[in-house]
DNA sequence: CGCCCTGTTGAATCTGGTCAAACTAAGTGG
DNA sequence: CCACTTAGTTTGACCAGATTCAACAGGGCG
């Protein structure tokens, strides 16, 4: 995500790692041949420029998408036409798995920005699957942290006031940013105030607001998509959540493994 | 859900069909050797009366619930204590899954009304598993509809207004009644107007205030916790969803066998 | 029988939405 | 290179829907 030059090029660096797949499968400890096996799938890169659709609603499920550098937004509609952005995604993670029950997508995907994608087929996918088990249960264990995030994000939207949407929203960002080892207090928005607000179901009018309010205030400092974090504490209790600094390391759960 | 003798009977006796592993593993077409290695793990069996807690969140994820009859409610909370309903739970579901990647419940979960789950412990879910790889892939397809039913969660907490909420939820709970053979049109809420309110994100005098709306509109009739809808055509008007008048017959998709 | 919980209703208040307008940055094409 | 368009952002004024506070009604249960 963002435009800086510096970013950018990490992105491509680390391309391989960041590439979705290599997440499914690096907590399992394959050995070279499976990677080896790995690698064949991931053949098919394209580019999406900002704008374009990646998949949209009710198309038949055929491929799982891997962001390697770019960022993408899902969302679902009303029948009326009013969008709900679901989430804002970033190299690394992987797009397309909830359509597994209808094999149809149940979201649109659109790109923010270029984007890179390893589009992988869900047929490769699946033989991926029969070939290396525990694959199934990486997947299980990438769907529930999806549900685990679009709890919170209920939570946000049920309970929680414009204020604490946009600091937790904005806290989010720095820990998935501090995650992949970009600066947690200062990045590029790749989306604009109009998809933010959107996503935390607030007016794109109440984000400016906010964020005019937040850097009187002195908590954060922002230039049009430039944002600096400089009270991540404050931060944090307008949000309502404990305040970490870092991301907190949490020890790999034990993987039992089906082969 | 629902206290009437009728549904509750019922629901006694199709408890074998209605008990969650049955739903995880009848598209798949077990044999009967499958079936018996499934019974095998499902004995025990526990009640919870009203207001019990099935497990909080933090909580080591030790055992997977299917809900036999009555009701469970799951909820998520902000570290000031402020509570969202995220689910509302019937007969058939199958509770904990989602706590699959942290290894811990993300989520607490309680009786609304006297009810009766099989308790199957994560070992022997984790060995059913094994010998019947495409639980794997049922357990992936339950979870993939999980998230498409809270992104239409999230749609209406984000950008539905209270009416529409109201309308929305009435309609989801005849639909899913519909499924299991229940009056889609005539049914008693096992939830308080303070948890409706709570899980669409409005207050719980807002609730009680749209009942009446719809009363005097003549949409429904309701007197408690009894319900009945008179006209789910202009119910889904107002919610703005397409109207079917039953629940739709959804070709079961293609299901990959990885044996 | 009386208490308590749940639900209903009214009135005052306020958060955030809507509408309108000005402004900026970034293209776009002549 | 400049005029013009377009998309995105910010700000102000006004207003509506929903919350909050408060009082009260009714059912169910001990």
């Amino acid at each position: 995500m963002g435009r800086q030059a510096v970013q950018e090029s990490n992105c491509v660096a680390i391309s391989c790692q960041n590439c979705g797949l290599y997440q499914l499968c690096l907590p399992m400890g394959l050995d070279s041949a499976d990677t080896a096996l790995l690698d064949r799938y991931v053949k098919r890169r394209r580019m999406f420029k900002r704008g374009e659709v990646l998949y949209r609603i009710g198309e038949a499920f055929t491929y799982v998408y891997a962001i390697r550098s770019g960022s993408v937004k899902t969302y679902i509609s009303t029948d009326d036409g009013r969008l709900q952005i679901t989430g804002f995604h970033v190299p690394g993670e992987l797009l397309g798995l909830n359509a597994i029950d209808e094999k149809r997508y149940n979201c649109e995907a659109m790109a923010l920005e270029t984007t890179s994608v390893c589009e992988i087929s869900v047929e490769c996918f699946e033989e991926l699957a029969r070939q290396i088990p525990s694959v199934h249960y990486q997947m299980l264990r990438m769907m529930s942290k999806e549900i685990k995030h679009n709890q919170e994000l209920m939570l946000l939207l049920g309970k929680k006031n414009a204020e604490e949407r946009l600091a937790t929203y904005l806290l989010s960002l720095s820990r998935r940013f501090a995650l992949r080892n970009y600066s947690p207090t200062q990045f590029n928005l790749s989306m604009s105030r109009g998809d933010i607000g959107n996503y935390l179901g607030i007016a794109e009018e109440t984000v400016s607001r906010i964020f005019t309010r937040f850097q009187e205030e002195g908590v954060i400092a922002s230039e049009r998509r430039h944002i600096i974090l400089n009270d991540l504490e404050r931060l944090s209790a307008i949000a309502r959540e404990p305040y970490s600094a870092t991301a907190q390391v949490i020890p790999l759960p034990r993987i039992p493994n089906p082969r």
